[in-house]
DNA sequence: ATGGTCGCGCAGCGA
């Protein structure tokens, strides 16, 4: 199984981007990010006619995330899997694909250190773990996947001085994404590589891109079963440059090659 | 040079 998490930055204005690229790579399921769109407008028709399904969990002007699958998509679930109150936002997607169970996650930016958007975040992660706890075991085939807007580590930014204090690096946020570590969740783009400056966000501003000034803040979190028949993970930086615009992320692809039907 | 770039939607906010 070839997985992706790609965060489009407005569907409807990528759509032509994303529809190439999904020729090209050739990916049989794609968790995407930041439609901006409401579910009326979801081009299923688009994708069908390239032999995905899809689902879409969306409200209109911000958030957005959505499933593509040539595999199967089945128990399709919006939101978190508890009774508490709905969120706010359209901020996450399950669905299980090929056996695999896969979220498609938009996790809160923060805005800043002292936002009141930063609690949020971390509360929208605190209640993500619980999801988990609740409905999954880490023995299980699973894949949490998306723009988490953390950066795992040090080597995962451009600049720690320039981003001192600000979202994204915080050791609160950096906490919670290893809380999801602790409970059994493998980032499995570190499986494969160790270095520094491997990023996949960058600002449209200032040339960032050509400046090397980015982050990797999408990230695919398996359980160890998913993480050791992982062969290869890649993240595609030709999707972030030329025309017509890109996003400002680029799509992180996982090649998956054991079958899920096993576990 | 107190800006810079996008998307949404038509002002100014969010990223």
């Amino acid at each position: 199984m070839r997985l992706v998490t790609w965060n489009v930055n407005s569907l409807k204005a990528r759509l032509e981007r994303v529809t190439a690229w999904l020729e090209m790579a050739r990916p049989d399921v794609v968790c995407l990010q930041e439609t901006k769109m409401a579910d009326a407008a979801f081009p299923h028709l688009a994708f069908e006619s390239m032999g995905y399904e899809s689902a879409h969990h969306g409200e209109g002007r911000w958030n957005g995330v959505a499933i593509l699958s040539r595999v199967g998509l089945d128990d399709v679930h919006p939101g978190f899997e508890d009774d508490d109150a709905p969120d706010t936002d359209a901020r996450l997607l399950w669905a299980t694909c090929a056996g695999v169970r896969v979220a498609s996650a938009y996790v809160p930016n923060g805005r800043a250190l002292d936002d009141d958007h930063y609690r949020y975040k971390l509360e929208w992660l605190a209640r993500l773990q619980r999801n988990l706890e609740q409905h999954y075991s880490p023995e299980q085939h699973l894949a949490v996947c998306g723009d988490f807007n953390i950066a795992p580590d040090d080597r995962d930014v451009w600049s720690t001085t320039a981003l001192e204090g600000s979202t994204h690096v915080s050791q609160p946020e950096r906490d919670a994404l290893a809380a999801l570590e602790a409970w059994g969740l493998v980032d499995v783009f570190r499986r494969h590589y160790d270095a520094d400056g491997l990023y996949s966000w960058w600002d449209y501003r200032g040339g960032a891109f050509h400046q090397g000034r980015g982050m990797r803040i999408d990230l695919l979190m398996v359980t160890e079963v998913v993480a050791a028949a992982t062969a290869a993970v890649l993240i595609d930086r030709n999707a972030r440059k030329g025309k017509p615009t890109p996003s400002d992320h680029a799509p992180v692809i996982a090649d998956i090659t054991q079958g899920a039907d096993d576990g």
